[in-house]
DNA sequence: GATGAATGAGCGTTCATTCAT
DNA sequence: AATGAATGAACGCTCATTCAT
């Protein structure tokens, strides 16, 4: 039965949302359980320990949002929509996810070198969509000639994010009334 | 005698260091006691519980991030110069402490409601920091009429951070060989 | 039909290979069940409890080892006949059964007062069958006149065990490979 | 300050008491930390877990045992004294200590390869000390020539282990009544 | 003021037992 | 009758905090 798949795909969900809003440290297993509406022990039948929750969890959810800004990406038809959407569908899924990314980097110290390596995979493949996709908007000349890929991601995701945290943290905006189009400009146009 | 505050802020120091290895919850009072050489229970003449402490050391370490900041702004002569020393001194404190600032994100859970606002208020006095900098650089003409203040501070923090974060910790690479040069480019002409 | 009690037996047999091997809170019923080759909730509509399995695993083998050991006796011709047989049988159960008259002991408080009752019972009838023994030996004056049957029982149960344990733990030997003549004689003629 | 030391021992002391009572698993810290007097988590100030505990128990237990016993023997004028003595100190030490030789078995699974390999040797050299006393009562012509030294100690041993066991255990006779002449008389010239 | 031994609340984890299928 | 998924009581262990010295 596929009772048994979805059971752990609702606690992946439930810890998710525990584990960003107290921290790893902070989240009892007990609030998962609650979370999820099963009893303590339960969680143990479908994870080894609360360490190896929260990697899946996190696996689960890197890979969601990397698979997501895939599609995101290649539905847009020029490098401005592309950039657009990754920026609407970066700020809804930090609005969700909230910090589970910088959890990541914290968390560290919890995985297995082999989970680490991934993990960081896993930053890396997301880096190398957003170059792919810089590259070929340079293949197009929608972008300039010369302009180094890595830099441009650095700066498509740097100010997507901080604009993301100072205006849904900091000043406690609504998600739907960022204006997404100003970020691209000042990406695509820099300051000068 | 201003020995009482020489160790207060040696256990400041301390507490940062070990903070920032441990994260919140790993790090251990007795850690951070034998980092700074006194005993555990010294550490609480001086401060009241390890939330406590936590929340003093995020000051410190804000405010000491803040000033220098500032200071760094101060000392260049052109908007090119001030963001490249924003990207190279934003680099080395950032490489000393870690993720700090993600952790004050993370904790905001330990924090006072007073506590969360000064927090968010000196966030936002380095938001302010950097607009006024950009807004400087716009009556000089450094930079575009019309450029809004803080989408460009979104981009330079976004980029800066970005930046450091992928070469310093995915890459591996050593913060003095960064090229904080090409970083201020892309922020300063865009990708276009 | 006896599908039923053919079953009962096979998971006293398995728990007692458990028992044995891990003790009593070392062994898990979801061992004891795999062991039996059935469910772990099966275990449950045989025996009411896992104290409860175990005290009935106890009564089995215990009542087993009397048994045999009855028959050992009956099968020698003389007294020196008799004892060889129950060294060697002695020997042989508890090489496959391990400590479990150890177990008897320390379980003791796993037991009712009714159960352990039974035990001291049983544990008596063994001493008695060896009194029997004596005495019949005195009668037919293989043994000495005036040898008080109780002290001649430790003589033989004590030096048996002793030399099991000794030989096969301590100095790993091989069961089949043990002197039971000596110890016979050692048994028979004393010290002096 | 010694202070340290003997609050140590007194955890060993408590540790003992509850141990033989529940044995390992069911001796919870709780229970130890309460009959030393102290709060749980003192016990973790001297020992390292549950496990270290209960070693460093059993080698305190053995080792006093073993050196209690050489001296016993050493104070027995000749061979019949000796294991009279080795019958009377066995029996208290039992009486108070129960069965803390049987846990040593049973708990084989506890201990590091190291410590079992220690507490294998000490075993052994319990032997090998009731061994001398039967090889210098051999040579002193007390015992009889040509008496293996082994067989002579698992008689020894033996019996009055059994002896304990059923006088003390199964008939719950008070320690003080045993008949040790008795015992070193079957020992001494057998069944015969 | 400084210390570190003592404490116990709190949490991760195990596993006997239950019960719906 | 047989199963095994679900449960929660129970316990080992940690560590922030206290307090006697």
């Amino acid at each position: 039965m596929s009772g048994k798949e979805e059971k752990r795909a609702e606690i992946l969900k439930a810890a998710a949302r525990v584990f960003v809003e107290y921290g790893f440290d902070g989240a009892k297993i007990e609030d998962i359980a609650k979370a999820a509406g099963i009893g303590k022990g339960t969680v143990y039948e479908y994870f080894e320990s609360k360490t190896d929750l929260f990697r899946e969890m996190l696996r689960n959810s890197v890979e969601e949002y990397r698979q997501a800004l895939a599609e995101k990406i290649a539905q847009g038809r020029d490098i401005r929509e592309k950039i657009l959407n990754c920026s609407q569908y970066s700020t809804r899924f930090l609005s969700e996810n909230l910090d589970m990314l910088e959890m990541a980097w914290q968390a560290s110290t919890l995985m297995s070198k082999e989970t680490r390596t991934w993990l960081i995979e896993e930053k890396l493949s997301i880096f190398r969509l957003l170059e792919d996709m810089v590259k070929d908007g340079v293949a197009r000349a929608e972008l300039r000639q010369g302009l180094e890929p890595e830099l441009a991601v650095f700066s498509i995701l740097g100010t997507i994010h901080q604009y993301y945290g100072k205006k849904v943290f900091l000043d406690e905006a609504a998600p739907e009334k960022l204006d997404h189009e100003a970020v691209v400009d000042v990406i695509l146009n820099g300051l000068k």
